[in-house]
DNA sequence: CGTGCTGTTGAGGACGATCAATGACGGTGG
DNA sequence: CCACCGTCATTGATCGTCCTCAACAGCACG
């Protein structure tokens, strides 16, 4: 039996983009090779540190590549809000160029260590002029931010903390799926799960012990393993339709069941325990 | 001493719309009379219908012109969640053209009467073709939509109920102030806010209880009336700049002194019980 | 081999949900 | 003109979820 699982340092970049680019409904064109001909350089950045802070002024969008990042905005007091999770792919910080006047407090950070590409803003503003598909691709990229944002929220606010911690993990790994990655370790802190869900780190931890109890996570020292995605998926009632990623994956979303089937085919169920 | 106050139904649908670019970047050049001569009708619904629905798949986006409106998904057990409320100007439904695989659950309801533009998405296409500058405007529509979303959200988890109210009213009064609109009487139930805020409807009208002692609200039997702007803002912390709006009130935001000093101009202190 | 970050556990308290009943108001039809 | 009814606002009481503070354990890293 085939274990496929390749780290989120391997991904193939042009690959990636082109699976991103089919979720928004672009074929592998002109269009394409245009996004990633103006790609200008690459650079590395450590886990923690800031890929696009506050107050950076260049012309440069930045093209996650490999790793995972984070758009965050600094609370008082010191604390945290993460508004989305990026993976390759995804661009870091449109939002800072488009329109800056009103994302100016957001910044972009690295949870794993991040290779990302740096495009001139020039260069698609140009690019667009000369293929205004691309302009409504790039658009719908927003669109989809929202779309996963609000799907986010919608758990946040109406229901528990159990459901709401399992939803953000499938939705996780579906994103990771989509990009062709299987790893069963998804690699965020529990403080990075409770600032992006709007939790104590210390409700995350019992939420999270309460779905090792129930069987669908096990212990990991650092990110949260998964035992059992099909219960997990039950306990979020999770339907992925919302992230429109039938470009790599046709199992998320459309049929439930056929993803289930597909999954538990690679994921025995190591662990069940009864919560009590 | 002059008190403006227009109702919503009085606005001029052109001059909105107009304000409505301008604080997206554009100036009342060729793009905007490009979009209005593609309005085709013009329809009018009544408070509490539904102006787009979940199963409709007409090929026309609907841009209001006056009146309030809301975006909102239907939840099990009859709930409802708000994701946005809408004013003159803006664009009721481009999500469900330009992504409709992503935002298929989302509905759009008259919260008061409404009147609204009718355009074919066809001509939407052609004219961001000929117009580049204007599907990045849209684009950024898009993106002041999110700004706006993320801001509640950030209030939604971060804060109390008192500040979450009090900031979604200022928001509120920020966007009508934007379109001309100095009405001192939001027209939104006590419902609407409890689904835009995610409260239950019995702790908003506790929640309001506590503003009117305050001295910010008063009494209205449909709506929420504002005695006191500026303790609004102070009790919400509020910072319009994520709004955007320095075309047609430069004192929202940039400078909330200005902005608090010419509100009191005109807004006087009729009520200002202390809290016991 | 320390040091700091991350995860874990306990206890107490606050905020907001829920349920249920009543009041106030406006619109409608007789 | 008045009776009726539905919508919306209001109030009280109880309960549960999650927060906060605080302390400690374990691991990774330098």
């Amino acid at each position: 039996m085939p274990i496929p699982s390749s780290a989120l340092s391997d991904v193939d970049p042009v690959s990636t983009v082109a699976a991103k680019f089919q979720s928004l409904g672009m074929d592998d064109g002109d269009e394409l090779r245009a996004l990633l001909g103006i790609i200008r350089r690459k650079a590395t950045v450590r886990r923690g540190e800031i890929i696009a802070g506050v107050d950076d002024r260049t012309g440069s969008v930045l093209l996650l590549l490999a790793g995972v990042a984070c758009r965050f905005q600094r609370l008082e007091k010191g604390r945290r809000h993460i508004f989305a999770f990026q993976y390759p792919g995804d661009f870091c910080d449109f939002h800072r160029h488009v329109f800056p006047e009103v994302a100016s407090e957001i910044s972009t950070g690295a949870i794993t260590e991040c290779s990302i590409g740096v495009v001139d803003y020039g260069d698609v503003e140009r690019i667009i002029v000369q293929f205004p598909k691309l302009g409504v691709a790039l658009w719908r990229a927003t669109m989809l931010d929202a779309s996963i944002f609000r799907e986010r929220v919608l758990y946040m606010t109406h229901r528990t903390s159990l459901a709401c911690v399992s939803h953000l993990l499938c939705e996780q790994l579906a994103r990771l799926n989509a990009i062709g990655v299987s790893a069963r370790t998804i690699p965020l802190r529990q403080i990075d799960i409770a600032d992006a869900a709007g939790l104590s780190a210390v409700h995350i931890n019992r939420t999270i012990q309460q779905l090792r109890m129930l069987g669908a996570l096990g212990r990991s020292s650092r990110g949260v393993k998964v035992l059992n995605r099909r219960r997990l998926v039950e306990i979020a009632k999770f339907d992925g339709r919302y992230l429109n990623m039938s470009a790599l994956q046709s199992n998320w979303g459309t049929s439930i069941e056929a993803f289930m089937d597909e999954l538990d085919a690679w994921s025995p169920i190591e662990n069940s325990q009864q919560l009590s």
